[in-house]
DNA sequence: ATAGTACTAGACAGAACGGTCTAGACACTG
DNA sequence: CAGTGTCTAGACCGTTCTGTCTAGTACTAT
């Protein structure tokens, strides 16, 4: 049925990055088949329509969100996983594209009543589930509510203050949160 | 020369409201003239384009910003301060209307080209002021930037996760990494 | 009374948008 | 060879958007 179609996998990597940086409602739509170096009507044939593609942009981030937290929790003990994770993020956020988290910035343009932003919802539930992991603890107990707070403090600081430094001092926040819970 | 003009004010009054509800490239200029009940002349003859009242929606934000600071200095001692920012922070979140911090959310929308985005800058600076006088530290100090980190993520937190129980765990971050420094 | 100012109502233009459609190229499979 | 599915190139449509323009109204100061 769908052995491997590139025209799709390179509209959503199109997307990514300009959804991403751009911003969604910023980025029009020949833009986003000039970045992929694809016709018009092959995004149609893929995708029912630009929600679509936002959408499918947006699972695509979180699938690789979901990898990055396995192997953050393949470390032995939580301080270990948390300072895992917390240097995975510095890491990304010195790259010159950074432009804070994904799923912060659509979540500030879609709405609650668009369609994609189920896949928000679904982020918000595998982020905390991914601490609740990392620290053994309940995924709405309010150490786990404490280390989302740490997590979108570093991201969106580092976002508007061009600063990675706000990572590092999240991740010291989140680490210190732990070991006094 | 200027003495009142209340179509300015609605202006800026309703685009406070929808660009703050809806987000800045999902509300049309029709949309806020008619809420303002205002002629589309007398908004190009107060502005020079929608960037511009864009720009003014969030300097006006950013002065009621410094005015809810402004009150919470008068508190005398750092615990109590955070504790009054935290807990108007918490009682604004309870609001129907509450859509987190228009500051993230406009840097979310604008990208860091646009005219409007130094009003962003003035707030980041506000906020780390703020937090320098509230604990008596210095505003690039990591104490005033966990202190950021807080802030950022208990209103981004209370918006996706439609809980304002997220302020009241980032203000227990906050008077906590306080009171350990 | 008259001039100036701030406003309303709404038609209008130009551009950009999302989305559809036609026509045809290419590869694979029977 | 014929047929099928995926692709490209781009014209095209209707809508929506920002921004301009005309015309006329209400108020105020001199």
């Amino acid at each position: 049925m769908s052995p491997a179609r590139p025209a799709r996998d390179r509209l959503v990597a199109a997307a990514a990055d300009l959804f991403y940086r751009q911003g969604i409602h910023a980025t029009g739509i020949d833009e986003v088949i000039a970045r992929a170096g694809v016709a018009k009507a092959s995004l149609y044939n893929n995708f029912a329509s630009k929600d679509e593609l936002v959408a499918a942009y947006l699972r695509d981030a979180l699938e690789r969100s979901r990898r990055l937290f396995a192997e953050c929790l393949t470390e032995p003990d939580p301080p270990s996983r948390l300072r895992s994770f917390f240097d995975r993020l510095a890491a990304g956020a010195t790259r010159d594209d950074f432009a804070g988290c994904p799923f912060a910035n659509a979540a500030a343009e879609l709405g609650p009543r668009d369609p994609a932003s189920s896949v928000l919802v679904d982020f918000d539930r595998a982020l905390a589930d991914f601490f609740a992991r990392a620290i053994d603890d309940a995924p709405d107990s309010p150490a786990v509510r404490r280390l989302v707070v740490c997590y979108v403090g570093a991201l969106h600081g580092a976002k508007v203050r061009h600063d990675p430094r706000v990572v590092a001092d999240a991740a010291d926040l989140a680490l210190a949160t732990w070991s006094r819970a």
